[in-house]
DNA sequence: CGTCTTGACTAATGCACTTAGCCTCACGGC
DNA sequence: GCCGTGAGGCTAAGTGCATTAGTCAAGACG
């Protein structure tokens, strides 16, 4: 009965890459375990069970997201910095598409570790608005419109909504442009 | 072992109660059974299984949805047909969450009767943007557009990404009014 | 060197989906 | 009106996954 080396982070790792190839729906316990070469019931030694596994994957997805994002808007302000950012997600939730579904669940409100993370997030979400001058309540509908439009655009192109044309990028990129026409006009007009 | 009057449709549409309810990934046939009061196994004269009755929801959910925003966009054009066309998508989103989900499960190229439920829906979509004097490719990335900000709203919104702040409504008035300005702005510098 | 904790295991339970096979009610042909 | 037949219920049984309980060896530490 050797040891495998298992721990609580390399079982979520492989959860990770799991939901990344099947889908976080498809992600099973069995499927981790059978990778891991080890039996079902060993992974209860290091996580607390399929659920748990799925708040660590959006705890390490909302890490990542934030990481990534951060890193694009560093630097950049307005214009560049949304294009940046806005591929910066396109890139996250195309190569980690389970990692990227995991961070969709919506945190419980009791849960102050997962919307600390979701609000890493959303912090660069607020300093690319900022560098447009919007604040207060125009940053609100801002982010709000930024996330939906973002998100909306990656979860039909990955659902296969977009038919198979050439010219996903192009749609992606008169996107980025009418969120950066709308902010600037809103920064103008207060 | 009185008949219990079932039929596809009756199961289906009972289906559609409980998707709404729990949500599309709650959705088991137990509950279906024990809602129309019979064993799980009967179902199985009715309908194919669980995968068959998820597909049955997404025709079901593409035909509701494809008439609400036809009844929407009817009789109206440009700012005033996107309007009512974004709120019936809404609503409908809303209201039956479980069988909107379904609608959004990538239709499989050969699948032909969700193709074509999938493209009444798509119709609405074209004759908004043509009554903006869009058409060709200006047309297509303003449908995708459309999609993506409209679905990740009502996604984004239903997933509790929003938080407790009151002016959703305010939100989706500027998102609606971000893409009147960007259709308009198409059309007339082509 | 002995002990004790850790991390693996097997066994067993519960739930959901599915299939096989049975039984009976209702309807249609005679 | 009677009877055969099939549709539509049912029970039983099998599969796969998640979970819990209890066992046992490996290795750390005194």
């Amino acid at each position: 009965m050797a040891r495998a080396g298992l721990s609580p982070a390399r079982v979520v790792a492989e959860a990770a890459v799991v939901a990344d190839e099947v889908g976080l729906d498809g992600l099973t316990l069995a499927a981790v375990a059978e990778r891991l070469d080890v039996r079902l019931p060993s992974l209860y030694k290091h996580v607390g069970g399929i659920d748990a596994i799925r708040r660590e994957l959006a705890l390490l997805g909302l890490e990542e997201l934030a990481s990534e994002l951060g890193r694009a808007a560093m630097g950049r302000t307005r214009r560049d910095a949304l294009i940046d950012v806005a591929h910066a997600y396109r890139t996250f939730a195309t190569e980690r598409p389970g990692l990227y579904s995991a961070t969709l669940r919506a945190p419980s409100a009791d849960d102050e570790e997962l919307t600390a993370r979701a609000q890493a997030v959303l912090d660069v979400a607020f300093a690319l608005t900022r560098s447009y001058g919007l604040e207060g309540e125009d940053a609100i509908h801002a982010i709000r419109i930024l996330r939906s439009a973002l998100h909306g655009f990656v979860t039909q192109h990955a659902a296969g909504a977009f038919g198979l044309s050439e010219s996903v990028d192009e749609t992606y990129t008169r996107l980025i442009d009418v969120l950066d026409t709308a902010f600037t006009s809103w920064a103008s007009t207060p």
